[in-house]
Parts: structure tokens; C-alpha cells; sequence
DNA sequence: ACAAAATAGACAATCATTTACAACTAGCCC
DNA sequence: GGGCTAGTTGTAAATGATTGTCTATTTTGT
């Protein structure tokens, strides 16, 4: 009875094979900032046959049930990560692809004070920078181990 | 020889009768942040015909050009902005979809330093606050004003 | 274990966007 | 001022990501 079935059951859901092994995959510290489409590939690779349907269920529903968050980066897909750490925002390296997590009070506060000042009840905002790692080696070297 | 026709000449771009009337319709102050959807028909509205991926092709030009700008505001579709202001970020209406344009010189600055203390060279970067209007009545009528 | 309700799987459908390709045209040369 | 050539168009089909449909299966409370 593996932690991934407190979490479902935290969260209203039934406790579904593809479920368990779908939120397994995310709470894998190499898979943050995943997309559906490559959830699907590890599950192959595990040998599971869950559906490429599923996986999109299961992450909107995950994703619903705020077990995690939904990412529009540059590129067209959604990439999904497990939302139980505290907000922060994105740093993007478009040649390896590596992401980097910050966080910025004075960047958050701002925000509230631009909303207010339109007049605008702020819900939620995306903010992502995008950029070139400085240290070439390192960055190749990433992009490499990422394929 | 009306001023589209500079506008095309300077981005290298021959002078074509879609090249014109797209970039008539983002030049009108009503159309900005428009989507490549509802330039074509606003096109078809004008008894212009003109397909729907010269739309698409023309609008990639133009981004490439330097021409627009696009964005990816939550919702899927790319929405396209004339680009000869300066930088801005913008703030977007949940309910009514309004799209307020601001810059903040303090979140322009914290973001190079986020950059800079995670050794990254930015190249740029999106920006989007979401929210409800407070204003209720106006953030109303300016949503049937859209349909 | 059993029935009701939720869920999975397979595959078709959709939505935004791009591509292929044959027909057309702007811009330049003489 | 016609003609050439590369660039551009329209149509329709292709693509890629994601969602819907429908039937069979599984979960869960009793």
C-alpha cells in the first residue's frame, strides 16, 4: 500500500493501476516538468499497457484535483509536474532544455500591485524566462543525457 | 501606395494583396491580440478570399520579420500583436477577455538578475497575469461586446 | 462476493497549425 | 511593356496534441 494511494485517496480518486503508476512516474525526481506524451513512452518502457487516453485523463484529472500543475512551455505541449511544493516560476535553457525552479517575492508582490492597480482580481499568471545556459560544456553535456 | 506597403518593403516581403490586407487588420486598433482564426475571418467578413494558411504563413512572416509578436495566452491558440511598441507583458481577463498591456521596469530588472544568478543568458521571456475583472458590469458588457 | 458507479482501453474525432503541390504573380531584366 | 524566375497562393491533405465515444472492465461500499 505504497504512498501514491494516499495521495489518490486524498484526492477523491479511485486507486487505478494507471493512476498508481502514472503518479509513480511523476514523483520520480528525473521526471519533473514531463509531458504526457513521454509519461506514456516510460510506461511502455515498463512494460505497462495504459493507453495514451488514459495518461491524458489521468494527468487532467490529476491536474484537477491539484496534484499537479500544467506548464505551457514555448513548443506547443504541456508538460505537467508535481504541484505539492511552494509556487515558483520557470527558467528555461532553449539549448538543453534544462529547467530551473525560482522564486522571486518582489517579482510576486509586483504582479499583485500591477492587478490591483488595473482593477483586476489577479487568480493566477505564468511567467517564464527563456535563455542560454552560460556554461556551454555543462549545457551540451545536459542536452545530451536528455536524448 | 498606402503605409502597408513600406511596412512590407523594409521586412524584405513582396507586395501581395494577403500581406496587405492581414496587416491592415492587425494595424486596427480594434484587433489587437488577435488569433490567426480570427484575422482570416474578419477577411472573410471584408469578401476577401483568402485561404486560411496564407493566414497562418503570412502571420509566421511577419512574427519572423519582426512584424508581430505571438503569444500563447492560456487556451491553446497563439493570439498575434503588432510589434512596433515597446516591451510590455500583459495582464488578461478571465471572464471578459480583456488584455491590458504593462511593463514594469522592477520585474524587467529582478528577471535579469534570476537570469544572471542562475548563469543564464536570457533571451526573452512571457509574462501573462490572469484574473477577474472587479469592475463586474463593465468586465460584463465588454464580454458581449467580443461575441 | 455483488451490484452500482467509476474507469480503462481502443480508436475515431477534433482543433490548431503545417505541408505538398500545382497554379499564379510580383519584381526585375532587357 | 513582355517575359522570366523565384516567391506566393489556394486547396486539400497531413500533422501533432489532445479529447470524446463507446463498450468492457474494475473499484468499492454493502
Amino acid at each position: 500500500m505504497p504512498e501514491q494511494n494516499e495521495e489518490l485517496k486524498r484526492a477523491g480518486l479511485k486507486i487505478t493501476l494507471p493512476r498508481i503508476k502514472i503518479l509513480a512516474i511523476l514523483q520520480n525526481p528525473n521526471n519533473q516538468h514531463i509531458s504526457a506524451e513521454d509519461v506514456y513512452k516510460l510506461l511502455l518502457e515498463h512494460n505497462e499497457e495504459i493507453g495514451l487516453a488514459t495518461v491524458y485523463r489521468v494527468l487532467n484529472q490529476f491536474d484537477d484535483a491539484g496534484i499537479v500543475t500544467r506548464h505551457h512551455f514555448e513548443g506547443g505541449k504541456s508538460v505537467f509536474e508535481l504541484s505539492h511544493k511552494k509556487h515558483h516560476d520557470h527558467l528555461v535553457c532553449l539549448n538543453c532544455g534544462k529547467v530551473i525552479e525560482f522564486e522571486d517575492d518582489v517579482i510576486e508582490q509586483r504582479q499583485e500591485d500591477v492587478a490591483k492597480f488595473h482593477k483586476v482580481k489577479l487568480t493566477n499568471h505564468s511567467l517564464y524566462l527563456y535563455g542560454e545556459c552560460e556554461d556551454e560544456v555543462a549545457c551540451e553535456k545536459y542536452r545530451k543525457a536528455q536524448s
